[in-house]
DNA sequence: CTCCTGCGTTGATACGTATCAATAATCAAT
DNA sequence: ATTGATTATTGATACGTATCAACGCAGGAG
């Protein structure tokens, strides 16, 4: 009962002046009205603690004032700090944030992009790993600001689409090259296919072919822990000479590691593990993870503010890819192999 | 250009109809309506591919069909499986979820209840560290049902709040039990205030009590890794005797780990760690960490559960509190202590 | 043949806002 | 003193939907 909303009508009333005239006030036309005017109003306001509905502006302006983040997988770690990052840039703003996990699937890809036809986000910030630049340009061309979070280089057209990526290739020649650099030769790498993690091996292939080291490729089906140490499984049981496995990620990475010490390894000692995306567990395994770190709440921060710039400017200007820095970050799960150590 | 968006007119001249009865077919009067009128709306619906303007609906209707979802802090492992299991259920049911970060603090969670009293959100779900029931209870007044993740069994009064709870009291002295049964009697306990860690406290102080050993409590001001590291040191520091150390979440569990480790001390030889939640990383650090799950995903769907079924039913009986089940999870960070041992 | 009943359909309206064209008021210029 | 230009305010309207009162029409009872 208590909660009755309070309208520009009442407000209006409680003024003395029209409804039209409060809308103009809290619509930046401060200037237009006279100064007294916009006083009255504003302490009605005040008194009456008017908040404007949101709907009736939505439906009027078709404007949402909600932007939609998208990750692949929410439950792993690399993405909530993204999240946070995002919403706490465009909170400020007045925006609201939906965030959808896609759980990597197109379908659900595909389901963002017709919420936001349909006029339901003001904008769309995230992670795609099945569309295209393509499949996102009915966004652009309709009005919808979109900021694609990339793993390369990578050309949003003539579309307003912006891309924001951390170059993976060169990020993978450089744990890659770490190794060689130490002494290894016999690096493995497990894959697995989307997402960043073809774009890594490629980076991985660069530096053996470089090297003139023949690299060994596991392809893994998941992104996960269990991927991770079945793959390790995998090396151990083919009793191929391996001294050093490079992970698509951190999570396959702890997977490797766990399933290296079961089967009577140690690490580094023996085989030496790096991943990437650098997950906070990643600083806490025994041993530490060496991995490659990706910033993920500045990578937010700086998605949502191209995006909330697209909003404000209104501007459809075409795209300008921006790279953002990877950093290797070294822990105790390399070491020399062991017969240069010897 | 492409999206123009269609509009429930257009369907009606396309049907040769009135927009009213298009309205009608649509809100299920489907037997108010002759069946080949509605086949003829269905058919015209399908063709032009009409969506319904959602922020319409919510003017009209004072219904958004958005539920907010409400979070202490989305970087902590233990919340992001809470939310996706809620989105999941949810998302069926037609309703999107914004996630809340409300980092602790009380003035966020404040501005959840103004939002949805506001109308913005049809139901509120989480876990809310500072508001009482007394808080809340203006949604429940506006017909905003509301369920609370609580950390013990609570009453929501006469208010259509229901509360899901895991009794962390009784988990808490499971805990201390266990330890207590394989020998231990210097338990420290690493609390902090806020949020579950008070409760859980006070089920390590009644297990003490009962065993007629002496707590030792340290109060830290945060919830992370870096606050547990931090009370370690202090405990190493202390020389006090001290064999095992419960501490108030996983988080913090894990930074005592590694102090203890960095202070030259073996875990679990020379002391055991124990903590809450079962967060993924607590199975990958080593020694594996013996914690409480929680089981956050089936927590997440039993609690959007009810909020539908209160969505649907439009009840406002009051609430009843639901109680869901913990589990001890025994890792190799704790054994018997040293003594004991030999 | 008239009157009533019930069914299927529709016109009108309101939700709360932003915006545009129009009005009223003020003042400078002729 | 009349006109023109400028400023401040307002009435009217539309956004797309749900809902309600009203309407037309068929068929059965009288």
């Amino acid at each position: 009962m208590a909660g009755r909303r309070i309208t520009q009508k009442e407000v209006a009333e409680q003024a003395g002046v029209a409804q039209a005239t409060v809308s103009l006030v809290l619509n930046g036309g401060r200037d237009k009205v006279a100064p007294e005017t916009a006083d009255r109003i504003e302490a009605a306001i005040a008194q009456l603690g008017y908040q404007p509905n949101r709907f009736a502006q939505a439906l009027r302006t078709s404007r949402s004032h909600v932007i939609a983040c998208v990750v692949p997988d929410l439950t792993n770690p690399f993405y909530p700090s993204l999240v946070v990052a995002v919403q706490k840039v465009v909170r400020n703003a007045g925006y609201e944030v939906i965030t959808i996990d896609t759980e990597g699937e197109i379908a659900n890809e595909r389901q963002v992009v017709a919420a936001a036809l349909q006029g339901r986000y003001d904008g769309v910030v995230g992670v795609f790993f099945n569309l295209s630049a393509r499949d996102l340009a009915p966004l652009g061309k309709n009005g919808v600001p979109v900021v694609r979070i990339e793993v390369r280089r990578k050309s949003g057209g003539s579309l307003p689409i912006d891309d924001l990526f951390i170059d993976n290739q060169a990020a993978a020649r450089a744990v890659t090259t770490h190794l060689l650099g130490i002494g290894h030769r016999d690096i493995a790498m497990v894959a697995a296919r989307g997402g960043p993690q073809s774009v890594r091996l490629q980076g991985y292939l660069d530096a053996m072919a470089s090297s003139h080291a023949e690299p060994i490729v596991l392809e893994a089906t998941h992104f996960t822990v269990e991927a991770g140490s079945e793959m390790a499984d995998r090396i151990v049981a083919s009793r191929r000479r391996v001294t050093a496995v490079i992970a698509a990620n951190d999570l396959m990475a702890i997977g490797v590691i766990k399933s290296l010490l079961r089967n009577g390894l140690s690490v580094p000692k023996d085989i030496s593990v790096a991943g990437f995306d650098d997950i906070m567990a990643s600083a806490l395994v025994t041993p530490g993870l060496t991995t490659v770190a990706q910033f993920q709440d500045r990578l937010g921060a700086r998605a949502a503010e191209k995006l909330l710039s697209r909003l404000i400017s209104r501007e459809t200007e075409p795209a300008q890819p921006e790279e953002m820095p990877f950093e290797l970050v070294i822990r105790a799960s390399v070491a020399p192999p062991p017969d240069v150590k010897n």
